[in-house]
Order: C-alpha cells, then sequence, then structure tokens
DNA sequence: TGCCCCCTGCAG
DNA sequence: CTGCAGGGGGCA
C-alpha cells in the first residue's frame, strides 16, 4: 500500500480515533501477520502513536509497544462501536468514496487482525496480500530494530539535503536515482508512486546513473519530493488500489498523477508518450523526452 | 546488483 | 490466460 503519504493520514486518523483507548481483546485471524505476545498487549493503554517511515508505531502502558507495516495492501479501519455498527457501515458507502464492497462490510476475509477497546470500538487490520504484519515489542528494544534504526531522514527534515544524498551516492555512484530514492534507509517513505512523480517533477529520469545527478538536481529532487508528498497528503492519498483511511474513505491523489500508470499516454508538458520500464523490480514510468 | 518470493485479485 | 500491483527480505 501506502508510502508515507498513505501511513501518515492513517497515523493521524489512529491519534484521533484510539488514543487513550484500553485494548480489551485481540482476535488473530492469520497468525503469519501477527508476531508476539497477546498478552503483553491485552489491557494496555494506547500512549502514543507515531509514523516512522512507512511503519506505524503504537506505544502502549507498561512500556509495550505495537509495530504495524502495511506493506502493499494493508488497511487500518476503526469502527466506533460493536452496537451500532449496522449504521456506521452505512454512512461508509453514503459518504461516496467506498473503495470496495468488502470496505464497506467489517470484518471480512481480509481482515486479520482484530484489537477491541474497552469502550466498545474496533479497529481492523486487513491485508488482502498478507504482506503487512503487527508486531509486539517492548519500546527499548524496539527502538534498536533494524527496522527503526536504519531509516534515512523523513523528507520533511531538514536533515534531507543535496550535500547528504551526494555523500550516500559517493559510496554507491552506478545505482540509478530512483533505487536511490526508493531506499529507505537513504529517505524514509517514498516508495513507487511518489519515486516516479518525484523525478518527472525535477525532470530527471530515473534510470539516470546517481553520480551523474548534479548538486542542484539533486536540490531540485528534494523540493519536488516535498511537493509531491505534500499535495499527496492534501488530497487524502493515493487510492489507486485498495487505500482507505481509518474511516474507510478513498484518497483522491490517483486522479492527479502526472506520470505514474500513465504509460503511452502523452506527457503532460506533450512533449513525448510516457514509456513504462523496470528498475529495480518495479514498474517505472517517466518521458524520455524532459527527463533527461 | 539483480532475481525470486511472500499472497490475492483484477485488467487486458 | 498472463502480467501486473503502493513493499521489502533473502539469496546468489
Amino acid at each position: 500500500m501506502p508510502e508515507l503519504p498513505e501511513v501518515e493520514i492513517i497515523t493521524r486518523g489512529l491519534e484521533k480515533k484510539i488514543w487513550g483507548k484500553v485494548i480489551d481483546k485481540i482476535e488473530v485471524r492469520a497468525d503469519k501477520l501477527f508476531h508476539g505476545s497477546r498478552e503483553d498487549v491485552v489491557g494496555k493503554k494506547i500512549t502514543s502513536i507515531e509514523r516512522h517511515a512507512k511503519m506505524i508505531e503504537i506505544d502502549l502502558s507498561e512500556g509495550k509497544a505495537l509495530l504495524i507495516h502495511l506493506k502493499m495492501t494493508g488497511q487500518l479501519i476503526f469502527d466506533p462501536s460493536t452496537s451500532s455498527g449496522q449504521a456506521n457501515k452505512a454512512d461508509r458507502v453514503a459518504g461516496g468514496h467506498p473503495s470496495r464492497d468488502w470496505v464497506a462490510d467489517l470484518p471480512n476475509k481480509f481482515t486479520h487482525v482484530i484489537f477491541y477497546f474497552k469502550d466498545g470500538s474496533v479497529l481492523y487490520f486487513n491485508d488482502l496480500r498478507k504482506f503487512g504484519y503487527v508486531k509486539v515489542y517492548d519500546q527499548q528494544q524496539l527502538k534498536n530494530t533494524r527496522e527503526l534504526k536504519d531509516l534515512g531522514p523523513d523528507p520533511f527534515t531538514q536533515n534531507l539535503t543535496a550535500e547528504y544524498l551526494m555523500k550516500i551516492i559517493s559510496k554507491r555512484p552506478r545505482m540509478k536515482i530512483k533505487q536511490i530514492i526508493t531506499d529507505q534507509t537513504v529517505i524514509a517513505g517514498i516508495g513507487n508512486i511518489y519515486a516516479d512523480e518525484s523525478l518527472f517533477c525535477a525532470k530527471i529520469s530515473p534510470l539516470r546513473p546517481a553520480k551523474d545527478v548534479s548538486r542542484s538536481e539533486l536540490q531540485k529532487l528534494i523540493s519536488c519530493i516535498r511537493s509531491v508528498l505534500k499535495k499527496a497528503l492534501e488530497l487524502g492519498g493515493s487510492s489507486e488500489n485498495t487505500f482507505v483511511n481509518v474511516e474507510g474513505q478513498k484518497g483522491q491523489m490517483q486522479d492527479h498523477f502526472q506520470i505514474y500508470r500513465r504509460t503511452g499516454q502523452d506527457c503532460p508538458h506533450s512533449c513525448g508518450k510516457v514509456k513504462r520500464v523496470v528498475v529495480g523490480g518495479r514498474g517505472t514510468h517517466f518521458c524520455p523526452v524532459c527527463q533527461k
């Protein structure tokens, strides 16, 4: 699923919906996706919710924590109460943005973990492809996991600079620029969609060896990354596929893609046709005319 | 650095 | 039917 904007939207939604609630029970329907002891989290209170790259850390009382990764198709959907569940489901559909029928009817066959809170509200973790996970940690232990410790700077922090990228690139000069910016240990949170969109914005070919990207182009790329991610946040994320926010609603960014998944169509600058190639095993979209 | 894999569904 | 999908770990 989700890249930085989508995970950020979900994180903000969770803060609003489940902060301070006490976990009454956890139901795990697919063991594969839940790592750790259920007893460690039952009875604990949610004390903070934070995004790291594309992961969500939920801190609990007594020093415990949950780390959730949604991978490609994970969803976290909140239902304010079980007793009025029918009404809420109807609201979601009436809201006009049910992404699929199965989103409006929870739990469903893609619901793998269910968090029941003391006040009767429920959080569903759905994942069509079962790549995602929920892991239980001690907060101290979590800080030292590779997953978090090795992450590069968040794109919106001052730590992401052209100088920083040049230093990284000097260690792997031949790597394609797209692979550099989608490496989570270089920049935290950029994935396939926003890499393509950012490179288009900066007029840089995703195939360019990183060492051939100049300082000023890197500067432009950083500002493009920020503007693209900001726009995605403002539009509620990209729901090209299964993304919905914690209320089950889709975002609109997919209607504003300049280049991603527009293979064969005209470049927005009318200079050529959008081409699709594979970089690092992922579909990659660019305009060979304006992206050099 | 480049495949293959995890898994399921959908578009062409 | 084949190929493709927002991620990323593991293996040669």
